[in-house]
DNA sequence: TCATTAACCGTCG
DNA sequence: CGACGGTTAATGA
């Protein structure tokens, strides 16, 4: 897969054009199926806004008034305690979509979306998706796909959360990771993402000690090696034993992309 | 600010 | 009881 660009300056994202959107609709998996030209006529309907690194594109519990599409840099969707803790519920990369479910529904966000980058969205105002709807009904069986998509995989995160202990529930985050992020390296994958340990225990639901325990014995143990806030699994069949993937009974399409690579 | 270690303590199987 | 993991504190990079 490929890694996502480096974040544009706030400069270009001035500039972001026309031709700009209609290349990052293009990339859409919720357009898939269109002519170059449908594209287009879309791209014609959407905006696109930037947002520094470190600010929110908007708030769990907020009306969601459009469809909001990640075109560059990269974005935190989480849920925050009122002592300060944080639930990631995922790391969102170009070009996906953010909160699909509350463009559809206009209902509240379910989540905080913070640019961890200088990020670019597009933005499909909700009133103009009926229109995409209608028009290209191919866009309705791709947002049923996507609904699915994700719906299988807040499922799968609820039952790793309730049902793995710390160290699986970090060796799935990291194998996560490695699926969304992972650049080949040597035999291991390297998470090509800088993550702090709080990072890590925000993903996996567990406090930094107990991340940086973890982190540690898998770094004592040769699984694992990190530089910098950047994490390289040397031995990927390693982590999966404390993940305890093997006995994982959730078709687990986190880690089994698109191909039928047959599950873990 | 981030990372690490260690001591301590409560819960639960 | 003992493993696990959260809490707290101290320290270093």
């Amino acid at each position: 897969m490929t890694i996502p660009g480096r974040a544009p300056s706030l400069g270009e994202a001035a500039a972001y054009d026309k031709a700009a959107i209609t290349q990052t609709l293009a990339q859409c998996a919720l357009l898939k199926g269109l002519s170059d030209q449908e594209v287009a006529e879309v791209a014609d309907l959407a905006h696109a806004r930037a947002f520094p690194a470190q600010t929110d594109i908007f708030a769990e519990g907020e009306p969601c008034r459009a469809l909001w599409i990640l075109a560059s840099g990269r974005v935190r969707l989480y849920h925050s305690a009122a002592d300060g803790r944080q639930q990631v519920v995922s790391f969102r990369s170009p070009v996906m979509s953010l909160e699909l479910g509350p463009a559809l529904d206009g209902r509240a966000f379910t989540a905080t979306a913070t640019a961890l980058d200088d990020v670019v969205m597009v933005i499909i105002p909700r009133a103009t998706l009926l229109t995409i709807e209608q028009r290209f009904p191919t866009t309705v069986r791709n947002v049923i796909d996507q609904l699915c998509q994700e719906l299988r995989q807040r499922d799968i995160s609820t039952a790793v959360a309730s049902l793995k202990d710390a160290r699986g529930r970090i060796g799935c985050a990291l194998l996560q990771l490695a699926f969304q992020y992972g650049a080949p390296s040597g035999n291991g994958l390297r998470i090509a993402y800088r993550l702090t340990r709080q990072d890590v225990a925000d993903i996996s639901g567990v406090t930094l000690e107990t991340a940086i325990r973890a982190l540690s014995d898998m770094q004592r143990q040769g699984i694992i090696r990190t530089q910098a806030q950047i994490i390289e699994i040397v031995d990927v069949d390693g982590l999966r034993g404390p993940t305890q993937c093997d006995d994982c009974q959730f078709d687990c399409s986190v880690f089994v992309p698109s191909r039928r690579n047959g599950t873990h």
